[in-house]
RNA sequence: GGCCGGUUGGUGAAGUGGCUUAACACACAUGCCUUUCACGCAUGCAUUCACGGGUCCGAAUCCCGUACCGGUCACCA
């Protein structure tokens, strides 16, 4: 008996080499330069915005060196997966136009380097544990978990290094023939590669973002294939895939830096060349005096969903990350404003290595006010109505039922060198310009501000409407009105005339128009109170008005 | 505990031995402009780069030690 004997007793129906598959997953035939990456997310529920800056990037470096940038589905941990989350991670990559040339998607495979779904690339990853298994650089493992936890108990009572490794890894050593007949008897075993590194050996290896890091070489006896479904480890499946389908660079999260040793010893295996990698910083975020992985179920802003729902446009999303990633991104986009994310260089070495990055939310709602306050009143629209759709009923029936008004309010203060920026994103806006709708103006908790007495508001208010308010006046016209109304009521028509003489008047003009303001709207804050005016016409003013007028 | 990475204002950070009396941006504050709100503009906001020592004419930058923070040590990725 031999590994020949066991290799096809563990893998009876695999039959092809590993040379047939390198055969049929040829190099790639591509520039030099082109890089080719991939975004590989485990289907295991929403989309991170973890996952989603690694995707990003990615994509950059594949799209600025007209490489490839492909998709791959890492669902070998069936049990952590969830139906349906792979659909979710394509529609995240959809809406931000993040468009992988390879993919496969409802049994429809695009691109010559698939399956692109692990669960389905079970005979590749055998064919080469059984290639391993030939050449005794792995074997099956019958260490119950039992077994393995006993033993990681007494290391750690020993204080001897924790792990599967040297005079610990005890099958090791187990004959061929008791290899064999342990497996004929049933008992369940995984496979772990076997391990020639040296853990007083180190080696450097450089690392894309951090520069040259030494590293103890990997030393452990690690599992290659599980033993209930027999699926891959992440470690294997990453060496296999990333070999056949010849990535050229790795994008991963810092997480990752520690398992480095064990993929350089993979590839070294079968003497060939490991990507390079770029080790990307988690993104944490504070807790009291803590930092912390941004957690899905803590943060809510930890998920893509958060975005989509809360109508914060793509760009913004995409733009704010940008500057996270690479921090000389902003100087670079205010310099070149006609130009798109993808027409920045990208340079790992200008990531930060620090791993403690918070996401500032604070930060995004800049970006997104400004990329909004930019659209024009038509643009704004769509989009608004396009976000309402899925996300607020109420406002799409509004925009809906009144499109042309709808644009003259979003126009207001818009499309101008300056734009007024106050709408974050998009569920901001209903609340914001609620007044200007007769079927959203219910909640009516007047702000007014100085003045508040009913006889005065209602003298103000009467007065200009019966006396002064034309809706045909234009802005000056419309503005010297505003300052005899003021003049008549014993107000004064300039603020630094009121200020001189505090004691001569009852108030300012300022008092005057937030007295309308806050009739019309009930809010202190709004754009320019002419425009609204106009656009709420005579009749729906004097309603607005009448509801102070006392009997 | 072992190994790896990190530590510059309220926040993201630039900076790799002298051009830094520490850039830029966000946030905040004040003022100007202004009918209000906003926009815009102006000003302010780390005498100091976790701490201690060393090298040097010169250190945020190089070296050593300490502290703290994060990652990892699964038949999870």
């Amino acid at each position: 008996m031999n590994n020949i004997d066991l290799s096809n007793l563990i893998f009876p129906d695999i039959n092809k080499s590993i040379e047939y598959y390198k055969d049929m997953y040829p190099s790639r035939n591509l520039d030099e330069s082109a890089k080719v990456t991939r975004f590989a997310p485990s289907p295991t529920g929403f989309v991170h915005l973890g996952n989603f800056e690694t995707a990003l990037i990615n994509y950059i470096l594949a799209k600025t060196s007209n490489g490839i940038f492909y998709l791959r589905c890492e669902d070998t941990d069936q049990s952590r997966k969830v139906d349906g989350s792979f659909d979710k991670i394509v529609d995240v990559l959809n809406k931000y136009n993040i468009k992988p040339d390879e993919y496969e998607f409802n049994n429809n495979i695009v691109g010559n380097y698939g399956p692109y779904i692990q669960s389905k690339r079970r005979e590749i990853y055998h064919t080469f544990i059984k290639y391993l298994i030939q050449i005794g650089k792995a074997y099956p493992c019958f260490c119950t978990k039992e077994q393995l936890n006993n033993k990681r108990k007494k290391q750690e009572q020993n204080k001897e290094r924790i792990g599967y490794y040297g005079r610990h890894a005890n099958c090791r050593n187990l004959s061929i023939d008791e290899q064999i007949s342990n497996i004929k008897n049933g008992i369940p075993y995984v496979i772990r590669f076997k391990s020639s590194g040296d853990n007083n050996k180190r080696f450097d290896f450089n690392d894309l973002v951090r520069g040259i890091i030494s590293l103890p070489e990997n030393d452990q006896d690690f599992v290659i294939m599980k033993s209930n479904d027999r699926l891959p480890t992440y470690h294997f499946a990453h060496f296999v895939d990333d070999y056949l389908m010849h990535t050229t660079h790795v994008v991963r999260g810092e997480e990752w830096l520690s398992s480095v040793p064990i993929h350089i010893e993979l590839f070294q295996t079968f003497n060939t060349k490991h990507p390079k990698y770029i080790h990307i910083p988690l993104l944490l975020k504070k807790e009291g005096n803590n930092l912390r992985k941004i957690s899905k179920r803590k943060d809510p802003e930890a998920s893509m969903t958060f975005y989509e729902e809360k109508g914060y446009p793509t760009q913004a999303v995409i733009e704010s990350l940008m500057t996270i990633i690479n921090s000389n991104y902003e100087t670079w986009h205010d310099n070149n404003k006609d130009k798109i994310y993808l027409d920045f260089i990208f340079s790992p070495k200008k990531m930060s290595a620090t791993g403690g990055a918070l996401y500032d939310i604070e930060k995004l709602n800049n970006i997104s006010k400004n990329y909004i306050s930019k659209l024009s009143a038509k643009e704004l629209y769509n989009r608004v109505l396009n976000w309402s759709k899925k996300y607020d009923k109420e406002l799409e029936l509004l925009l809906k039922k009144y499109p042309e008004y709808t644009i003259k309010i979003f126009n207001i203060e818009r499309e101008q060198k300056n734009p007024r920026k106050d709408f974050i994103c998009f569920s901001d806006i209903k609340n914001q310009i609620c007044y200007m709708y007769d079927e959203l103006f219910k909640e009516k908790n007047y702000e007014f501000d100085k003045i508040t007495d009913h006889k005065e508001i209602e003298k103000i208010l009467k007065t200009y409407i019966d006396k002064y308010y034309d809706i045909n006046d234009d802005k000056d016209t419309w503005f010297n009105k505003l300052k005899l109304l003021s003049e008549e009521l014993g107000y004064a028509s300039n603020i630094k005339e009121y200020k001189l003489n505090l004691d001569k008047y009852k108030g300012s003009i300022a008092d005057i128009s937030t007295v309308i303001r806050v009739a019309l709207t009930t809010k202190k804050i709004t754009p320019d109170l002419y425009e609204i005016l106009k656009i709420l016409g005579k009749e729906r003013i004097k309603k607005r008005f009448e509801v102070f007028y006392l009997n």
